[in-house]
DNA sequence: TATGAATGAGTATTCATTCAT
DNA sequence: GATGAATGAATACTCATTCAT
C-alpha cells in the first residue's frame, strides 16, 4: 500500500468518525490528506468504497483488541478484562471506536455478529463462575460497557475511575 | 400551527429518524409531505431550524414520558417502571427515540443533561431502598437501558421477555 | 412552458446537433441558455431526459414536416414533393435535421419506423404510376433522399440544382 | 510495430466505431487491450493521435478495397462490383465501415475527396456505357450505396437480396 | 518498451435556499 | 399561507494526461 493511500485511509476514518460519513465530502478528505480528490477513486473506486476500505481494517484491528480476552483462560480474568476494556481506550484509537459505534445506526454495516465471539466467552467465563443465568449475564455486561464506551467517546462526560471500581466490586473482582 | 406545518414536521421526523439530518434532502421531505419545497423554508426558516423544532417538540414529549416515574412515590416502582420503559416502546414512537439516540452523536445536540431528572429520581429510589451506592447504581442501571434501548430500535435484534425477568429479579423485583 | 426551460431546448438541439450529445456539457448549456445549469435538472431530471424532450419535440415536428407528403392525393405530386424536401431545407431546420440523423448512430435512438408512413406513401405513389417494383422503388427514393440530406447538412458541398432536375427528370417529373 | 501497439489499435478502432470517439475513455481501450494506460500515450501521444492514428490506417484499407473496381476496365463490371459492395461487407470489418461513416459527422475528419477516385471511375463507366449525364448519374449511385451501406452496418434492418438484384436490374446487370 | 501511481480540470447532478406571484 | 421557478455552491465521480521507475 502506497504512504498516499494509507494517508487517505487515516484521514478518512478520522473525518467519518467525527462528521459523519455521509457529511464529509470526498474533497475535504483529499485536502486534509495532501493528495488530488481522483486519487481516492482510483484507489477506491466509491466514496463507499473507501469506507469499506475502512471497516475491512476496523474488523481486523476489532479482532486483535478482543484477542487478549478471547484466549484468557482464568475466567475471572475475562470478565476484568473486559471490564476495564472501555476504561483503558487510548485517545489514538477513539476514531477507530467512534465509527464502530456510529455505524450500528446505519442499517447496511450494523453487523451485531461482529461481537458473539467476546459475548461466547462472557457466556462461558459466567457459567464457569457459577452464574445461573450466564448467558444474560454476558448480554448484561456489554450493554453496560457498551454505554460506557460510547459515553466516553463522545467526551463530554468522563466515566469516573470510581464507576470502575465499583463495577469490579460487583462483579467481585 | 397549521395542518401543513405539522406535516411536515411528523414527516421530517421520520426521515430524519430514520435516513439521517444531513442525508435527508428538503426536496424528499416537501415531497413526502405533500408541500411544496418553498414552506418549508417559510415556516422554519432553515434545514436546521426544522430539526430544532422538532428536538424542541421531542424535549417536551421526553417530559411527558418521564412524568409518572419522577412522580412516582414508591422507590420500587420508579425502578420497576424505569426498568420496563424499554421494553415497552411503542411502534408509533420509535421515530422520537431514534431521533434523540441518533442525536447524541452529534457534538452540538448531544444533551447529557436532559436526563438528569430520571437520575435523580433513581437514585434517589436505590437509596430509599438501602443501595449502598445509589448513584453508581442509577447510572449503570441508565446505561443498561440505553444499550437495550438502542437494540431494540436498531431491530436487527430482539431483546427477550426472558431478559426483562432476568432485569427485574437482579432489582429484586 | 416557461420561457427558460424553451430556451434550454433550443440551446441543447443546437449543441447537440453540432457538437455531439455526449460531447455537450450542461454547463455548456446552461452557459449559452443564460440559465443556471441546475435548471437543467430542474426541468429535464437527466441530461439524457433533455435529449428526449428534444426528441419528442423532434418527432411531432417530423409528423408536420411530412404531412403534406402523406395527405396529397395526386402521385406525381408525392413523389415530386419528397424529391424535393431535402433541396428545400431551411437552414432554421439544419439543427433539427442534423440531430435526427445523428442519433441514427445511437442505436437505442435509431427508429427506423420513424419513416414508414412517407415509405409506405411513395409505395402507393409508385404503384399508381404503374411501377413494376413499388416497394424496391420507394426505398430507393428513400436512400437518395438520405443521402442528398446529409450532404447538404454535413456543408462542405452542395448538392446542385442541376442534380434536383436531373432526379426529377428521371421520375417524368 | 509491436503487439501492444496493434492490439491499442484494435481495441480503439472497436470501441470509437461502436461506442463513440469522446464517449470511449483511454482507460477502457487500455484495459480491453490489457495494456497499461499510459503505454497509449507513449504510442500516440494523444488520444487524437490514437484516433489519427485509426484514419490513417483506414485510409489505406480504403485504397485496397476500392483497387479492383479502379484498375477494372469494363465498364459494366466496374458499376456490377460497386453495387455489390455494400452486400459484401465482411462482418470484420464493420468496424472499420462504421468508423468511417461516423466520422463523416466530425468536421474536422469529414473528408468528401476521399471517394474521389472511385466517383470518377464510375463517371466514366458511365460515360462508356452512353449514360446521358454521366457525372450525375455517379453520385446517385454513391448516394444510394453510401445509404444501403449505413443501414447495413446500424444492423436494425437487413437490405434484402432481392434489393440487390433490382438495383443491377435498373443498371442492365 | 512498459507500468501504475498521481494529477487537475472537468462532468453530471444535488440541494438548501430565495423570490416573485 | 402557499407555490414553483430559479439559483449557486457544493458533491461524487471521470478522464485525458504526466511522470518516476
Amino acid at each position: 500500500m502506497t504512504d498516499k493511500k494509507e494517508k487517505i485511509i487515516t484521514v478518512a476514518l478520522e473525518l467519518f468518525a467525527n462528521e459523519g460519513y455521509s457529511t464529509t465530502a470526498t474533497s475535504k478528505i483529499a485536502r486534509k490528506a495532501g493528495v488530488s480528490e481522483g486519487l481516492i477513486f482510483r484507489h477506491f473506486e466509491n466514496k463507499k468504497g473507501l469506507l469499506e476500505a475502512i471497516i475491512k481494517d476496523a474488523d481486523l484491528k476489532l479482532g486483535q483488541v478482543f484477542a487478549p480476552i478471547i484466549f484468557e483462560s482464568d475466567p475471572k480474568e475475562v470478565i476484568r478484562h473486559t471490564i476495564e476494556t472501555p476504561f483503558n481506550l487510548d485517545k489514538s484509537e477513539y476514531n477507530f471506536w467512534k465509527l464502530q459505534y456510529k455505524l450500528k445506526w446505519q442499517e447496511e454495516y450494523n453487523n451485531p455478529h461482529k461481537m458473539k465471539p467476546l459475548y461466547d466467552k462472557l457466556t462461558w467465563a459466567f457459567t464457569e463462575l457459577g452464574y445461573q443465568q450466564a448467558e444474560e449475564e454476558a448480554q448484561l455486561l456489554t450493554y453496560i460497557l457498551d454505554s460506557i464506551t460510547m459515553v466516553t467517546l463522545r467526551g463530554k462526560i468522563e466515566v469516573s475511575d470510581k464507576f470502575r471500581i465499583f463495577l469490579l466490586e460487583k462483579y467481585n473482582l
